[in-house]
RNA sequence: GGGCCAAUAGCUCAGUUGGCUAGAGCGCACCCCUGAUAAGGGUGAGGUCGGUGGUUCGACUCCACCUUGGCCCA
């Protein structure tokens, strides 16, 4: 028992427990006190290194960070900390798109009917004080994650220079003539006369007439009719169209005299409705075929053309639909692509205009008795019905909402070859992975004109100004500057304030009549604008690197995209990084009502945020990526055996003060150090090519197979038996410092905490983050050394086979009773022979015999007593110690 | 319904331009150690490579279709 006084056992301050949730708040504090990421971007930005620019895409202030926000702000933390310690100017920006609907709803929500006595001005000051207080939660959530940047110092959407820039954006797409104005529809609810968003409807069941009517075909010879259904006949005055599908059969259908056109897969439903007793088909055509046709309008003097619209259902109806721009999203859309009117006969407040016919001055739901009635006496109606479905309604009032077609502003897409200009952008950005660039560019090359225009209240206003005189919308030049101005000056609010003729310059004049009286536009912005600005709002120059989501292919990608290329010709950045989305371990995305949402809070304060970083980096991010508690308990043991791992290094260097020189480092110490430079070399091409997962599982693996299993189970004999300040024992000491300053570096852009803490005990001063990343070392190359090392630990694995063998028949307990003897020869031989003295150790057996013959192995039990110090069995002294370890004392 | 993407052991991932009985680590089972000890080591069992067709001498890999899941749109 005493000999135990003479070993060099591992001795350590860092606990074995890894207490994240206190050791990370003490760096928390420590990163905050030292100003750790503030001196390390200075440093690099003052020795003028590269710049390396990561733009942070903003998210909404409106509630904790989820586990995607985390996800996404740890990967965005991983790429900047490994760039700051390969030495990139590379500072971060975070930021936050204050404005928006998800606000705007959550206020209205909060404050209900008291909203409307507040007025502009005091609703917009409450949502900027919600907005601001998420801004301050969601900083506190990402710090404690680990994240480094200017959190002193984010960008705002809602900041007042961030604004002006925003106006600077418009003016400057308007100049170019990429702004223009135009009908599209909304939902609106003729009640409250406002516009109302998606998430603003409430759907309930409502009683709607239930029509069939007759489109004649203008060729008088043919008696023929295209039958349309429709549940909202008051709609029927702004058609100008009837769509068909085209890949659908249609049958002529002959009813007395008279021929009807219809879907086949349609037909019976029709003529038990319409209550048909006899027919003939007399016809059968592919909806193609159709295209072109001529109809009349059933009651107004108009002729509608047939057109082709994928957007036919066999579901419900005729396969016959009509079509009206101004009073259905589909129908718009089909509009656009076939250039049709948008005609909008409806007012605000839901009446019908005198262009109407039938419908004429009435309120649109009287209007559908008054239509119908009318194209019954004209004979274009085929039957009526009423019938139940689901209708939107407007969340306040409860009352019916109707689709309606109203001024909107627009970017105009194919201006000046935009589109063209913007798909050229993308095929010059290195999209990863490859597919995002072909996604994008489908995306771009089948989108509309884009709507920036809400009437809402919570945003940015359009600044335009109306000529009271003429009419005419003012946007750029003076009218610009003088927007820019206030909102830098006053910030957004100032609009709601003051008058034009406060916010313009005395004597400013229209730009087409010389009027000088003017409105303001009362239209804010699509929040989408003001965060596709964000390029020129923060960036001072090309970013080299966007990373969101996937979904942001149609969102903040494309919009930075194209306010980009429309205000300066390219792209804003070099390269866009998309991350997939959470998942449970089931496959399914997370959600409340499924109860499987991980929340990084918890997380946070059950595994500690270096587990949750870990996760983020054991996932390939490029697919979707899976979290449950299983999972994360899994991350958790392969973080707790690293940092034992490091731990045990640090416990063995207690004592190490002189390191050996390579050349005389004992050829294992220079077979790991061979196997740590492989590693950092694969561990920086994976950061290089943002592939974290291949950072974690080689790390780990090193840990396990090399360190853990191999090399540290081998070394525990030199390190606490042999003398301590023995060249052995030192050059052993040698490779593992070397390992662990490699480790935590490597492990500190995943691991920041814990590579953080464990530096602490290693003497080094300042951060782990300004140790600089590890470098290769080529004189570690020794392809020699590998293939013989391959060959002695072969033989290793094999004699583990036969001593479990011997274990399983109780003859041995521990490798240590046994004793091997190797038949080999050639090349193997000559790889055994090299090491013949360290292989005992090598294998951890009692003795080791090299024979030359066929290829085979023998292990026994050893019948060599015990050294009562190393515990190897041993020829041993008298004093019931072997040779080397009396030495050793 | 459309566009894009994914699917390899219970889990996280490898698998170069198609080529030996598909790999790793974890987890699991059994065993060892008690000088990394709320640690450490060994051995082993796990896969019709989502499914079905096709191309090929040969397919996890290429093609088509389908299933499931995700994102976006309708």
């Amino acid at each position: 028992m005493e000999y135990k006084q003479t070993l060099n056992l591992p001795k350590t301050d860092l606990p074995i427990r890894a207490n994240l949730q206190v050791v990370e708040e003490e760096c928390l504090k420590k990163w905050e006190e030292e100003n750790t990421y503030r001196k390390l971007e200075d440093k690099n930005k003052d020795k003028g290194h590269a710049k390396y620019i990561l733009h942070d895409g903003p998210p909404y202030p409106n509630g904790d960070i989820h586990l995607g926000h985390a996800l996404n702000k740890v990967l965005k933390d991983i790429i900047i900390k490994y760039k700051l310690m390969r030495g990139f100017h590379a500072p971060f920006v975070p930021g936050w798109d204050c404005h928006g609907l998800p606000i705007e709803t959550q206020l209205i929500k909060k404050l209900g009917d008291k909203r409307k006595e507040l007025g502009i001005l005091e609703f917009r000051k409450q949502c900027r004080e919600y907005a601001l207080g998420y801004v301050e939660l969601q900083k506190k959530e990402f710090v404690r994650l680990g994240c480094f940047g200017e959190w002193d110092n984010p960008y705002l959407t809602l900041n007042h220079d961030y604004e002006e820039k925003i106006a600077e954006v418009f003016g400057t797409l308007s100049e170019k003539g990429y702004i223009y104005r135009g009908l599209k529809p909304i939902h609106w609810c003729p009640s409250c006369e406002t516009a109302l968003a998606e998430a603003e409807l409430e759907y309930e069941d409502d009683k709607s007439p239930s029509i069939y009517v007759k489109f004649k075909v203008t060729n008088p010879l043919e008696r023929r009719s295209f039958v349309i259904w429709t549940t909202t006949p008051w709609t029927l005055p702004a058609n100008v169209a009837v769509a068909v599908h085209p890949d659908f059969e249609y049958v002529f259908l002959k009813v007395k005299d008279e021929t009807y056109v219809i879907a086949e897969g349609l037909l019976e439903n029709f003529v038990a409705k319409a209550g048909i007793p006899e027919y003939e088909i007399v016809g059968k055509t592919r909806g193609k075929n159709l295209e072109g046709t001529i109809l009349k309008h059933p009651f107004l003097d108009r002729e509608v053309p047939v057109i082709l619209g994928e957007i036919v259902t066999l579901e419900q109806g005729t396969g016959c639909v009509h079509i009206a721009p101004g009073h259905g999203q589909e129908d718009y859309l089909l509009g656009l692509k076939y250039k049709l009117p948008i005609i909008m006969p409806v007012n605000e407040k839901g009446v019908l205009d005198d262009t109407t016919g039938p419908g004429a001055g009435l309120y649109y739901d009287k209007a559908n008795k008054a239509i119908t009635e009318y194209m019954q006496q004209n004979g274009s109606l085929l039957h009526l019905e009423f019938f139940k479905h689901s209708y939107p309604h407007c969340w306040r009032c409860k009352k019916p909402v109707i689709f309606r077609a109203t001024e909107q502003w627009f970017v105009a897409v194919d201006h000046n070859d935009l589109r063209k200009k913007a798909l050229q952008a993308i095929k010059e950005t290195k999209w990863y992975p490859s597919w995002g660039e072909n996604r994008i560019t489908g995306m771009v090359e089948g989108r509309p004109d884009w709507c920036i225009s809400r009437q809402r209240s919570w945003g940015v206003p359009i600044p335009a100004f109306y000529c009271e005189n003429c009419g005419e919308v003012n946007t750029t030049g003076e009218f610009n500057k003088a927007a820019q101005e206030l909102f830098k000056k006053e910030g957004s609010d100032a609009w709601f304030k003051y008058d034009a003729s406060d916010i313009l310059p005395k004597g400013t004049k229209c730009q087409k009549c010389n009027g000088t009286n003017f409105k303001k536009e009362t239209d804010i912005l699509d929040v989408w604008f003001e965060s596709g600005s964000s390029h020129a709002a923060v960036l001072d120059g090309i970013a080299n690197l966007y990373l969101e989501g996937s979904d942001q292919h149609r969102g903040w990608f494309q919009t930075s995209l194209l306010t980009a290329v429309g205000t300066k010709g390219r792209a804003p950045f070099n390269a866009v990084l998309t991350h997939g989305f959470t998942i449970d371990d089931k496959g399914k995305k997370m959600s409340k009502s499924l109860g499987n949402v991980v929340n990084p809070q918890e997380v946070v304060k059950k595994y500690g945020a270096d587990v949750l970083r870990l996760w983020v980096a054991s996932t390939d991010f490029r697919n979707d990526m899976a979290a449950s508690d299983n999972i994360l308990k899994q991350v958790q043991d392969a973080y707790l055996k690293i940092r034992n791992t490091c731990r045990f290094l640090v416990s063995n260097l207690y004592d190490f003060d002189k390191p050996v020189e390579y050349r005389d480092l004992l050829e294992i110490d220079k077979w790991i150090l061979l196997r740590l430079n492989k590693l950092i070399e694969k561990v920086t091409k994976a950061y290089d090519e943002f592939e974290f997962h291949l950072v974690y599982h080689s790390v780990y693996e090193f840990c396990v197979k090399d360190l853990s299993a191999l090399y540290l189970d081998i070394l525990k004999d030199r390190l606490y038996c042999e003398k301590a300040d023995s060249p052995a024992r030192r050059s052993g000491q040698t490779a593992l410092a070397e390992i662990l300053a490699a480790l935590i570096k490597m492990l500190a852009p995943v691991l920041s905490f814990t590579s953080e803490n464990i530096a602490k005990y290693c003497g080094g001063q300042g951060s782990i983050f300004e140790s600089g990343f590890p470098h290769t070392n080529p004189k570690y190359y020794d392809q020699k050394l590998e293939e013989k090392w391959e060959i002695v630990l072969t033989a290793r694995e094999n004699v583990y086979k036969k001593i479990e063998e011997l274990r399983d028949k109780k003859e041995i307990k521990s490798s240590s009773q046994a004793t091997a003897t190797i038949y080999a020869k050639g090349e193997e031989l000559a790889a055994l022979k090299s090491q013949e003295f360290e292989l005992s150790t090598i294998f951890m057996v009692s003795e080791v015999f090299l024979k030359e013959g066929e290829n085979h192995l023998e292990v026994v039990p050893s019948t060599q007593p015990k050294c009562e110090r190393c515990w190897r069995l041993l020829p041993i002294t008298a004093a019931g110690i072997c040779k080397r370890c009396s030495e050793a004392i």
